[in-house]
DNA sequence: CATGAATGAGGATTCATTCAT
DNA sequence: TATGAATGAATCCTCATTCAT
């Protein structure tokens, strides 16, 4: 049997697990993942009812990976858009905006990530708080303990800082991917939490 | 049938309801909509199987008058605790301390709130989102615009700012109800939010 | 409420599990455990689908439950059958006729003990053997030790002589309960045991 | 195709056939038939989930050749084993020996032919009785009716005789491929069976 | 012949809801 | 009003079987 055959078969299940995946976002954003129906998922994904047990050994291992791959994409972007920046007050704005825009053009799986983190499912949380857990980081030491160590900063409690900065980037995320809610302009915000709202 | 009867019945029919929900955050918290078992509510509120019935007409009812409850309390909590300070950015820190007070004196109450807020259910999130209008109005009105109409704030847009605030205001919530997270100051971040994180 | 109502409340109970009782048993001797499925169990007694769960956990619990239920009316039966008479001969005799009469006047519960003795499931054969430890010590205490304290039996080995008794009474009951197998006559099979083949 | 080739094949095919078998054997002793996975058992000999159906149309059909492989595979060994020995009496005690022996030289054997004659499969039911029947006939014949043609045995029922030697022949094999049952000496099982229990 | 992905019927279990008492 | 047994739709998951490669 020649190699190409093993690489299209290869692609081929990589392509069907991408298609169910991309189906599980949006059953388990639009329904939650105790109302997620499986079999809707792989007849969604334009498979038989059992086929989804081929790639996921059982509900809660598919969300999870559905949890891990959008997190891991979301991730990607937002901190590859933030490190162009060369200013810490700069990749601020750019993680913001990099984040919002993220909610906007994937709106299910923002709603996913927040069923997640405000969730009642430990297991969720906790993954998406791992995921969470790679930005916080980033926001401490990149943008605010960066800006401390120019003295562009004050010397807030960087932990504090960072705190505050994910819960308006996570708030607007999810404002973003609700229809309701207010959006919010990165620009405005980041500069919000460099001046403060004070007349000086 | 005199009176006092009457009052006596409605009394009894008032407690046994206010068992109910409590019952029935403390299950709907820990275990989400989906999860929760309507049975387990009526017995742990001390009736048999079917009593709730005779209060709520489904268990979506309970729901919405668990979190229409929920957030009523909360919001008058805070809207009373902030009341009492003259100064806007008293009213802010206040506010925000009032807010984290809550979220670490009732965990499963604001664990509720995020469920409703984040989760999959459109009723419930329609009700947390009205119960948050009220707290988005008075921080819009008489933190942001009180403050610039005082000459002590700048002119912001005072939407963004009290989404701003608010997304924080949650976010805090969200984690000071939640073992794993960090709980914030919120002297620290009112003073961050007033000030800002620049140096001057 | 009167104190006849709750008698006859659970005696309504009781006629309902003993209903789901006879239908389960009747259903795993003619399926097995793994085969027979528990809504046929339920609507077979009368019942809709999900009534068997008001009285059984699990298809596991049902079936321990059938299995104890089935091992201890056998028991009674031939240890009382066998307590009547009064020399160990003739109880060999009485215990063999009253089990083979116990096969042929409930076949199906006959199969089922066969099932769960024989049967890949551990569980069920600890339930089984722990019924039929009961016989084991009855036929080596009151039957063989009995008889040799007497002087009338032979010093064998009295846990195989058991053994081998317990082995031909189980058989004999499995093909009483078969329709293709040998009927045993229960006098001439305590007269071999007894006698032995052998011309003396 | 040269011949060769062809007969070099067909030994392929029945070593490949004998693996199916004997992961089939060990498969179904271990979860019963319905429990047992088709699989597993391709997969366990060596194939692919697959390849098992190029062997055995079906779950039913492989079950009845493991049967019917088990079943006759037993009764030449032991039958050959009772035939060595000269006079019934000897017979008797070398065919329950040999028994004894296959049951613990190949317990998971013993256990499928238990499973087999007292399962819920009438099929499989029907197999097993047919293999025992082999046994019975030879006990009847060479051993009961043998000995009382020699005037070594008495004139008893020779059928019942040979059905109480046979339950206590498998009653034997069942205990001897079970760890917590009672092992049975064949020396003393036939000295019971020949003298009887009875002081003489 | 071998492979293993796909199929889809089947079954245990849950639980919101009803209703006779 | 309170009770709790009964209901049966809904859903996760298994696995014998097929078939294109």
């Amino acid at each position: 049997m020649p190699r190409y055959r093993k690489a299209d078969r290869e692609q081929r299940l990589a392509q069907a697990r991408r298609k169910l995946l991309d189906a599980a976002i949006a059953e388990f954003a639009a329904q939650g993942y105790a109302q997620a129906n499986i079999n809707h998922i792989s007849r969604a994904a334009g498979f038989a009812q059992g086929t989804i047990y081929n790639y996921f050994p059982s509900k809660r291992a598919l969300f999870a990976a559905v949890v891990g791959d959008i997190a891991a994409r979301q991730r990607d972007l937002v901190l590859q858009a933030a490190a162009i920046a060369s200013s810490p007050a700069a990749r601020l704005e750019r993680f913001l905006a990099a984040g919002f825009a993220f909610a906007q053009g994937f709106p299910t799986a923002a709603q996913l990530i927040a069923h997640a983190l405000y969730g009642a499912d430990p297991e969720a949380r906790a993954l998406a708080e791992h995921a969470c857990e790679a930005l916080f980081t980033y926001v401490e030491r990149e943008i605010v303990l960066a800006g401390q160590r120019e003295k562009a900063f004050r010397p807030i409690d960087p932990r504090l800082a960072a705190a505050a900065i994910l819960a308006i980037y996570l708030g607007g995320c999810a404002a973003h991917s609700s229809a309701a809610m207010l959006r919010l302009n990165p620009r405005a915000v980041a500069a919000l939490l460099l001046e403060g709202m004070r007349e000086q």
